[in-house]
DNA sequence: TAAATTATGATATATCATATCATTTCAATC
DNA sequence: GATTGAAATGATATGATATATCATAATTTA
């Protein structure tokens, strides 16, 4: 699961946008590369200050915004709600095809775990929330808590 | 479940302050009612707006957050945070204790259902989290998509 | 009533996000 | 390879959400 090799995860994203007709710019790829090397979620501020970091080369805020959206379109970067942070999806390079992510979310040391709940599970929760009536969208989970390293300090 | 006699409703949140040594400030307690009245969750920002057009008295947002903070820890408010705002909790007359909140948010007309998720899939929910060894504060979950009301008008 | 605690006010500023119009880049077609 | 239309990016302004900090007022307790 850890240190996956960065540049294959480019090449796949890269694979896959080609399939899809959307154009990875390289602005584009560096946002990725961003988040890819980041070791928690980042925000869009934090995102254009790592870029300038990283390349130096100055990005405007508002461009980053709306890479991340063209990289939230193509599912290679997940936003979370509950702190306004972005990250990368961490199955860019498997193969089967992306579900719904549900993220993990430490609350000390800030790193995210995108994990795959049992489909038994989520179908299972979708149906009872269509007996309330309730058309779901997207039932992308996020959990807060202590990541096992963050236990273990206590 | 609709119009539930927000008098009632704040005369128990008065009685449950009481018993945990907490002060329910009558700028509190209109906070409070605030949300009661509104039908749907609202910002800091409206929340102080509302609260000037309900009592003529200005309020500044500072205070808003920080009596926010209060209704929250006290259980009588929930933050969404998956668009930055607050609702009233929907339990707060009801006789049995409060559990994690679960809610179905409404992305057209914004109206949200606070509902009780079924507590052995929450469980089983929790189970599956800690097979990643990963230790939930509260599993509450924002579920976005469309209302019974909203799916009828398409 | 004095002192201590808690609540609220006031001001400034940080942080997150969108609207809008201008400019540049890219890719298709001639 | 120049022309042109579409897509991407830049620049500027501003709105929306949230916190830090110090001052003042209200309430409780001794």
């Amino acid at each position: 699961m850890t240190n996956v090799d960065t540049d294959k995860v480019l090449q796949q994203a890269e694979r896959s946008c080609v399939e899809h007709g959307a154009r990875l710019t390289s602005k584009r790829k560096h946002i990725l590369e961003v988040l890819l090397n980041a070791k928690a979620p980042r925000s869009a501020y934090e995102i254009a200050e790592l870029y300038r970091q990283q390349t130096d080369e100055n990005i405007p805020v508002m461009s980053v915004y709306r890479m991340l959206d063209f990289l939230m379109q193509n599912s290679l970067v997940h936003k979370l709600a509950s702190n306004n942070k972005f990250i990368a999806c961490a199955h860019i390079a498997c193969s089967h095809s992306h579900q719904t992510p549900q993220f993990l979310i430490c609350d000390k040391c800030h790193q995210v775990r995108e994990i795959g709940v049992d489909k038994q599970l989520i179908h299972a929760l979708e149906e009872s929330i269509e007996h309330n009536h309730f058309q779901l969208n997207s039932p992308q989970l996020e959990l807060h808590g202590l990541c096992e390293t963050c236990q273990e300090q206590r």
